[in-house]
DNA sequence: TTGGCCATTGCAGCCCGTGCAACGCAGGGT
DNA sequence: ACCCTGCGTTGCACGGGCTGCAATGGCCAA
């Protein structure tokens, strides 16, 4: 929409794939050097961009306190902290926490698989806080998406594509559909290496005051450690953490009363909509 | 430098402080709301912000992942990360990595303090990765700052303020570099109640491959805790484990080197020096 | 239905961003 | 010592695109 702007922030990112010299960061973009110049230098006075002592150029710090500052103002993080640690701490699979963003879901944290990291059991590189993933490709996503409304799935859904990350993933829109309906039924939703090939993942949505679904917390797996039953018997705690989150979030601050009715918490749920 | 990209930024950092509407954010930085709308449009087309359902605009998640991409490519941090562990692991204190970034110190990593975490033990929010901190307050700050040449110390420090923090604060320019020659003879910092009243530090510096400080590190301690001259004590250790992480970042650039020697080649490891 | 509020759009004026070309400077080759 | 190449930086004239006003449209509440 704005040109300069537009370029500032293409140039911005290219240097996320690393630092560049003046004249190769004119060049990742396609400007005249003396353009490039002038917006480095006002990228670099505002500190997202910060110039090493061989001139070259690369992220600068107010890039990282911009996104932690953001980061800590995400209250959803802060109230699901300990029930994400806490759910890590008794199984050791790894706990994500993730919101809707656009038809991707943005990591907003995880507590890393207790487990001795092989080669075998590392989940990939998708799943850093701050990265994203295609909402239809992941558990965290499906059960975020049913959660919206139809007018709101079509305007998500709009020019996305399906591609096949792997042999599971849904292919069109209409599939995601069923899986959705299914989904919005049972109140949780599942992966089955659809996203990563050797990873499982289970997940449920955490509510806000109003009923709809403002987060989601999953638990994943690679296959070789827990097949999807075995994921799914895992089921009624994740259910019981996130209403726990639900209720801190919604406003009583009542701490972990989870563990007292957490017996009693079965996969059954009032389908929400 | 650049009207229109200046406005952006200062746009995208006003929403640091908290999500806005079009109104408030065109109000926050003084300009007609068909501006703004513009502004954030570009940049919700790159992802730094993000509309939510009420309209109102809040930062992206292309900054989250942008900010973590950057930290993934400092080197030093991944080098260090092991031995920063042990350090905490040893003695239990808050153990720090910083760099240095014109007059501030820019913290890339933190071990938090292994002991229960009452409100006197607390640091502080000052030390959150991505947090930035004035040099001259630090003792990270004047282990780096002792580092430079008095032509780049005379161009840091122009202009800066040396506002009393504490009573201990370094209040000038001649008391800051007097402070300077003594670290740069014993080769390590001390901050002393200086930047948090009631917590102290020791830092040092680890060195590049061209024996200058790339970063430094440390270890802090509330008052409380550890007197000055128990946070001493500490220093064979942390004079050890600099030297470590210089040697091993210094040493060998990358591990996989001697694996694949074709594809080293072309990672470009250039000494621009 | 009306009115108010806010996001959005169309548009004319002119500011300011753009790219060219020239300059300064450092490094390396002869 | 010289030149020469490569890169960052500066000055400048042109016109593209940014700006702010005003009008429109959509939503909610009274």
């Amino acid at each position: 929409m704005s040109q300069t702007v537009d370029r500032a922030l293409t140039i911005l990112a290219s240097l996320g794939e690393g630092p560049a010299s003046l004249e190769q960061a004119a060049g990742r973009i396609g400007v005249h050097k003396s353009t490039a110049l002038r917006l480095l230098r006002t990228l670099e006075e505002h500190g997202f961009v910060h110039r090493q002592s061989d001139h070259r150029y690369r992220l600068g710090g107010r890039l990282f306190s911009l996104a932690q500052q953001a980061l800590e103002g995400i209250d959803v993080r802060q109230v699901s902290a300990p029930y994400l640690a806490s759910l890590n701490e008794r199984y050791g699979h790894t706990v994500h926490l993730a919101v809707l963003e656009g038809a991707e879901v943005l990591f907003l944290d995880k507590v890393d698989a207790r487990y001795p990291s092989g080669s075998d059991s590392w989940l990939g590189p998708a799943s850093r806080i701050g990265k994203r993933a295609p909402a239809a490709a992941t558990a965290l996503g499906k059960v975020l998406l049913a959660d919206l409304s139809e007018d709101q799935l079509a305007l998500t859904l709009e020019d996305q594509e399906f591609p096949a990350r792997t042999p599971r993933s849904l292919r069109s829109a209409d599939e995601l559909r069923a899986e959705l309906t299914a989904v919005r039924r049972q109140g949780w939703s599942l992966d089955q290496g659809e996203y990563e090939e050797a990873v499982n993942c289970v997940a449920a949505p955490i509510q806000g005051i109003d009923g709809t679904a403002i987060a989601a917390c999953a638990i994943s797996a690679p296959v070789r450690l827990a097949s999807v039953s075995e994921l799914s018997r895992l089921l009624p705690e994740l259910l019981c953490t996130v209403e726990a989150v639900s209720l801190a979030y919604g406003g009583s601050p009542t701490p972990r009363w989870c563990e007292n009715r957490c017996g009693a918490k079965h996969a059954v749920r009032a389908s929400h909509t």
